[in-house]
DNA sequence: AATGAATGAGTATTCATTCAT
DNA sequence: AATGAATGAATACTCATTCAT
């Protein structure tokens, strides 16, 4: 989990510098972000980002793990929170809050970047299943709704608004809050579909 | 709106070939879907596809103008439906179902592509905040919902969708029906945000 | 020398269209000019390009041959004119004259075009010779300047002229005046270098 | 002038390679020459061509502007040289020299490559018009002759020798012999046609 | 015979990745 | 450990040439 040997000081800190660059570039031009430009905005020549990180994807992987993690410990802040609805949306909000007005999609994307990652989300996903399970357990949700839902639709908001030109900083607000007003009992349809499995329900108990 | 010329019988089977193939590799593997690729799986050769399209962006482009003339004579139809509520959701419906579990994305991405797809475009959202309007006077949505968040949501179902690697056909039909209930009026929460603009509201009023 | 079978009517009229709409591309153009204009500017199909010539590189022999031909003709009618001197002097004016304002280069370019350009521009060279002896013995040039000296110079006119953004359609006469005058008896200064051989001095006499 | 950085010393042994393969290239296919044909002359990566210039275009510029740049010390230094007719004379064997048997055409196509192109040029063009001025006035040169002239006749012995196959090293020499004498106030018959403008007669004393 | 649709080799350029300094 | 130079695979697009209509 901690890398193998405790990097020089400054090595250290080009490695930040690195992935608060990367991170906006990759924010701001999609996953296209050109190796060049990230080593030109974290201030660093090329060859010191290989030095870090050995590919671009491994690049991305780690930026993903440092928001999953993130994201999974509020979540598991939140488990035991007095109201639990009120937990669910606080931990959606903080999702989409993460990056703001950017499209967190990679979220997802970023399947096959590295056991790392997919361990790590496997673990957030329980995360969320919980929450999910609680806040329907004391009726702030409906009742045919479940993590897998929850999970899918997570990104919507940041999605939803990443088409909006100049959109203000907190516009995803908006959606998240009619998306969640969906997932509410209050004059919730039948729905039509299934929900999806392999979004983490069991834990994994005979993952794969 | 039709063709200076009718394509000769080879000619009009290869170009339905390639806009097939296109769409398909687009929705796969987004925008940077490559040429090559695309004419591969159309079974064409590479030089083909640029007698039909000058460029890639034509090509584009010409799959994104299908799509919201389609789309659009959906919305037009349904104008005048009896049940406006009933409408806009089956509007929406034909929406996400038109390439079923593909991402519709791009139809907002297709931003610049070329003046007939701003046009048509703009006139699709004005269809849409004429259903939405319709809808919200009988009380079948929200009172505080506008035409532009219709339009953002429209693909989200899909959106959502596209991250499940076998996902049954209909799945997207879950998330519209969750989103679509967030739209209604029961159990309406206040929204943070105010709407964006510049969707198509005034149907171009001032339209340069 | 002449077609195996004489074309039809309307295939010769073609043949015309094409060699001239060829000769106008190449001189506006260059020799990149594409096929696909020069059959635009003919006014008939790609394909029929083709069928006249099968190569691109066919179709500029024959214009080059074209071109070899007629200026043979000229050269070869001064070749008993009255003052020798004047009847180079109107060969080198003929030769420029011949595409105007336009390189002649690809006269010469066209090395490998044909055999048959191959034999025609021999031939023609060996005219240029005679000339060239005519006026020499007459004193009308410097004894020490060669027929392979003249054909050197013939294109110098044009070319130098072609670097002219807007050039006077006559200005080439201008620089052929001051070759010629540099080919004259008066003031000329010894040359530094022997002539080159390979422009049809012996007229090969035993031809291939 | 200078380079901003000093180049790494394998970098500048490549710039150097690249050019001298590139004005290889270039002078033997013309403008057409592929850039992976000037790589692989020069023994580098494609890639690494673009590393040094940005574009086939800026690679050229720099050739041509080394050439020129030369030419113009040249010319400027023979601007007080004791015999203006031999200083003219000099300065265009120099010219000619620099490429020996190569065409230096496309020192004039150059047209619209870089500001530095055009500015250096037009400085080489004024001092040819001073080297031509003092050359009349010494009688060294006829009267009817300008220093547009003797730019545009600049190349022509160059152009003239690159027809022939494999010539020998100092032929341009007896042309430019030739060409020279034409200049000369021995001999001379009247021209034709005015000389052309916009070779830098004035030095842009209205320069735009 | 004439057409223009189809083809694929070729072009300039980009960029992740490797390597010498 | 850091740098940036070098590399070549990949990409959109062009065009001479072939082939079906």
């Amino acid at each position: 989990m901690t890398s193998p040997r405790p990097l020089r000081a400054d090595a250290a800190r080009n490695r930040e510098l690195l992935l608060a660059a990367a991170a906006d570039e990759f924010a701001e031009r999609g996953l296209d972000a050109s190796v060049a430009d990230i080593a030109r905005r974290a201030g660093i020549g090329k060859g010191t980002v290989f030095r870090h990180f050995a590919t671009k994807d491994d690049l991305l992987a780690a930026i993903v793990v440092d928001r999953i993690a993130a994201l999974n410990g509020v979540g598991e802040r939140l488990l035991d929170a007095a109201d639990p609805g009120a937990a669910l949306l606080e931990f959606l909000t903080a999702a989409a809050h993460q990056r703001q007005q950017r499209d967190l999609s990679f979220l997802q994307e970023a399947g096959d970047l590295s056991e790392e990652v997919t361990s790590l989300r496997t673990r957030m996903f329980h995360t969320v299943h919980r929450l999910v399970d609680r806040a329907r357990e004391h009726g702030a949700i409906r009742a045919d709704v479940t993590g897998a839902d929850v999970i899918l639709l997570m990104c919507a908001p940041n999605h939803v608004v990443s088409y909006v030109p100049d959109a203000p900083p907190d516009l995803w607000r908006r959606y998240l809050a009619i998306i969640f007003d969906g997932l509410r009992p209050e004059g919730a349809h039948p729905l039509p579909q299934p929900p999806p499995d392999g979004y983490g329900e069991r834990v994994q108990s005979s993952a794969r």
